[in-house]
DNA sequence: GTGAAAGCGCTAACAC
DNA sequence: GTGTTAGCGCTTTCAC
């Protein structure tokens, strides 16, 4: 009887239409996927484990292409994508002790996430994207974030810039919507943003300028909005800023949008870049660092369903590319540090 | 043992340290999901049937607000929501069943579509989103679409214009690029796409047009580029059309990448309409039917899992809006059907 | 507060 | 090609 349910071809096709017809007769709705699991010790899906809010996933156009590329990898697999859950402020981490997975794939969380250390003591393998780096045993995809920020950099020293501002995202645990102080710098808890950071730091260092001395724009929403106070924020502090850094497309987006409101022309008055290489972004002439989003989520789809051979753990770097478009130009002539123009 | 895991407040706090921290030491990983779930008979979690591939989830905006509804819908129910991996051309079902889910989201197939008739067979409840409608015994939530392109049609007469061409989605099985002739029009299997053209043909027959004459060109793909594509054969074969009505604001868009390249001033020398009021559409001021794309999500979500005391199939309408905004306006004066200008 | 046992529905193995 | 059986890991119940 399992038989004819799956291993159509064990038996002869008319036997096989025979029990079939009877177990509709009696109602049965086939086998009953839980227990199957239970039994062959397979669920059939990979758990995805996000940072925030699960809509969040559909929100963010980073996020988005990253998603698109694991779900290729899924589909491919035959597997399902089972999105695990979590309230970003509830340390409630029963959701991933229920997720029936066999094995997680964990997008850009904090290292000292909770629902994280939970995947981990699930004995399921698991894949990183992007964050926590260096975790023992855990296989993991990124980009080179340090040396992508550090070539945008040299693109806007080159420029001529040496006022910058910098807008970036959530740096560890708690709300701070604000300047980030040396303190909180020192106390990142999300490599990326420290990894951007540095290497913008690396890239004003080579022409002298004291990282001491740029002013940098934490928020804890990840948003246009929040992009866009933001700006206000940094710009209303700093207004002989010639360029402004964004860590992430999403609030270089809304850096530009209080540039307009701001009536700020662009590159004319402002440099304005970001990080990432979303769609949004190209549309709007956006200089920023591109990473391949969608080819990152495939690999870490493939990474953990073709696990087969390997039981060391591997980590992918992918490329970066600096992608300069209309949102970066020179400063204007009487904010120049130098003049061979 | 079972207890110190799953209500804390039976055991006295020591002793549940106790335990847990013997569990610990044992190497025990945590109760299993998967046996947890068949003991229990609760999945914890959705599932999501898409009648396209897993990724377009990611890919198409009106999905996108959808299951950004809907996810917010399962996060505060604590329910994980698994995409079906489904194969659009395979026929093969087994995703479906394996899916281990209290429950199933339909969002927008075929009527026939054999992933959607595996669902219906599984013992757990459903809800389908826009299509396939009036399925004995489902929930569904929608938009009243025919009302929606109504509204359209008649800002589009009144404006003046009577050669309007239009651009659809795929509106039954099998690969149909091209001209949408009587006899396709007559085996719509995409109840949506029959009720969109529907709305416009109404509207249209209000001013005297006979629908007969008005081409409809189809695309099996829905994408921008398809779109794009759509509109030079539409206007190749028919260069005296002033409006170009699209079923969706995908289409829309590459219609209007379409007209720029030709270089057609939208809405001097040809008006462009979608449908659906995606962020996009928004941005570049397409004139559009607007649904509440995350509240349907929302919506749907709520009705499966809050189905404790109905047990007679609901079906919720929600309303469309009319957006106008600059891609429509008046034809140009010597192609108008009437003077009253 | 503890321990033992039944059974959720299935698959895989083995005897017929 | 068919029938029987053990057991996946859990929760629930009931006796202690």
């Amino acid at each position: 009887m399992s038989n004819a349910y799956n291993r159509p071809d064990q038996l002869s096709a008319p036997l096989r239409a025979r029990v079939l017809e009877a177990a509709r007769r009696l109602g049965y709705p086939g086998p009953d996927p839980v227990a199957r699991s239970l039994r062959t010790r397979k669920a059939g899906a990979v758990g995805l484990l996000l940072t925030e809010a699960l809509s969040y996933a559909f929100r963010d156009p980073a996020a988005t292409g990253f998603l698109e590329g694991l779900a290729l990898a899924c589909e491919q697999a035959g597997q399902g994508l089972l999105l695990v859950p979590v309230s970003p402020d509830h340390v409630d981490v029963t959701a991933v002790h229920q997720a029936g997975v066999d094995g997680f794939v964990v997008y850009s969380v904090r290292e000292d996430d909770p629902h994280f250390l939970a995947v981990l003591e699930r004995p399921v393998p698991t894949v990183v994207c992007d964050q926590p780096m260096n975790v023992e045993g855990v296989d993991r995809v990124g980009v080179d974030d340090r040396a992508g920020m550090l070539a945008l950099a040299r693109h806007l020293t080159g420029l001529g810039h040496r006022r910058v501002g910098v807008l970036c995202m959530r740096l560890a645990a708690g709300h701070n919507d604000g300047p980030a102080d040396a303190e909180r710098l020192a106390s990142i808890t999300y490599p990326v943003q420290r990894e951007r950071l540095a290497g913008l730091r690396d890239g004003l260092a080579e022409v002298g300028v004291d990282w001491e001395t740029v002013p940098i724009i934490e928020r804890f929403e990840h948003s246009p909005e929040a992009g866009q106070d933001a700006a206000a924020e940094l710009l209303g502090a700093h207004p002989d800023i010639t360029a402004v850094v964004c860590t992430s497309d999403v609030l270089a987006l809304g850096a530009l949008k209080h540039a307009a409101d701001r009536g700020l022309k662009v590159p004319d008055d402002i440099t304005i870049t970001g990080f990432d290489g979303t769609p949004e972004g190209e549309r709007v002439g956006l200089t920023t660092v591109e990473q391949p989003l969608r080819e990152k989520g495939r690999v870490a789809g493939e990474m953990l369903l073709e696990r087969g051979d390997r039981n060391k753990p591997r980590h992918v770097l992918l490329p970066t590319e600096l992608a300069v478009r209309t949102s970066s130009g020179p400063p204007r002539r009487e904010e120049r540090f130098f003049s061979g123009w």
